[in-house]
DNA sequence: CACGAACCGTACCGTACGGTACGTATATGG
DNA sequence: CCATATACGTACCGTACGGTACGGTTCGTG
């Protein structure tokens, strides 16, 4: 296993304090609880340090943001070599991290805090969630996608397309329900196993198929 | 075709003219433009009829979700017998529309309110937006599927769980980036295609199955 | 015509926010 | 010991919003 390099801390560890603080707060009120004054009496900072170090409100969203990002890092796979059965569970795996990510509290928060800015912001924040939150979690499905093909477990033309379905198999509309605020959607086990049943049903070859139980 | 009997115009033809209009200034300037003066100014109203009708601002926010829902009616299919190609082409059909309402103006514009205020007012937007928007069109999926089961031309124990997968083959994580605001994501009928060969496969019986083309 | 209800337009109030300014404390460096 | 920088806490300003009050106007009804 192999982390990723992250930038180290595009901020000071007072910033990053602060930043902690702020998404607590988001993750506690929303957004209309994150007021300036607020983040500072809750960082024990000053406001006129806040406008310093973030330039504005909007700067210390995005700050947010990249702080939120640079925390979650995800593991890559090793090379060994995949069989059936390993890459049924790597996947499952997968599904059921996407899905905790997803539910997450700072994730919501902040997805919910992009969405509310993204038709007063040209969709600024929801760029920069997109891009820093969104790309680990793609590689790794990618990379998995793609040694399932090596493998010749799996069998598909764009892997883009394939990584796609299984997003919305393993999501279907819960993201946004969740974001919603609709309660009791934390059945993540079954909905994982359920999706990766169907994925390796579509693009699995003969090789996965053999070892999957007959639809009845 | 019988269309859905809606409770006649929960509020008055003014009232519904109010409400588009604060509709239009939401799609175009978002929540922030959304002010009760900005809506009085706009529909030619004053503020106090605004209070008087909607009670407060949360009120207007309810009653315009109701109002768009109210407008948003669908179809049920009539009961001709379905073929592998009929109901191919019904669930095409589907997949299309799904997608056209949730990329359409009004129903991102509404479902970034909801979900901006989901942490702050215990989700009642959202719930409301979940119970007025969506029964909808599952209603109309669900009968879709079931018609094909009962056609002996697709096969599956649990109808809503058959649903969420084509749900989510056939949205993907398309709601929550137009959500963010991402633009150029309109390529609905390849989309709405794929989603549907994928979901025959999953689920379709071997009357479907022998008319769509083999894996290659 | 007279009366009352509904409604419009505007003015107003209290509050709370984003952002700025200032006085003070702590720390670093010569 | 002084000088400079950094940051804290507080007070302050302008603005804009949600919500209310009030005078004037339209319109339906007896």
């Amino acid at each position: 296993m192999s982390v990723d390099t992250a930038e180290p801390s595009e901020f000071s560890p007072r910033q990053n304090a602060v930043l902690e603080q702020a998404l607590q707060l988001l993750v506690d009120g929303g957004e209309k609880a994150l007021t300036t004054s607020g983040v500072a009496r809750a960082a024990n900072c000053s406001k006129e340090s806040l406008y310093k170090w973030f330039g504005d409100r909007d700067g210390l969203l995005s700050a947010m943001i990249a702080y939120q990002a640079s925390k979650v890092r995800t593991f890559e796979r090793n090379g060994e070599r995949l069989t059936a059965a390993s890459l049924h569970d790597h996947v499952v795996i997968f599904a059921r991290d996407l899905l905790e990510v997803l539910a997450g509290d700072v994730s919501l928060a902040l997805n919910r805090l992009a969405i509310g800015q993204s038709n007063r912001d040209g969709s600024k924040l929801g760029k920069l969630l997109l891009e820093r939150g969104r790309r680990q979690i793609d590689r790794r499905a990618m990379a998995l996608i793609d040694a399932g093909k090596r493998a010749g477990l799996l069998r598909f033309a764009d892997a883009d397309e394939a990584y796609h379905t299984l997003y919305g198999l393993v999501v279907s509309d819960l993201h946004v329900r969740m974001l919603l605020g609709e309660p009791g959607l934390k059945d993540t086990a079954r909905q994982a196993e359920r999706a990766v049943t169907a994925f390796l049903r579509l693009y699995g070859t003969d090789k996965v198929l053999a070892e999957m139980p007959v639809l009845s």
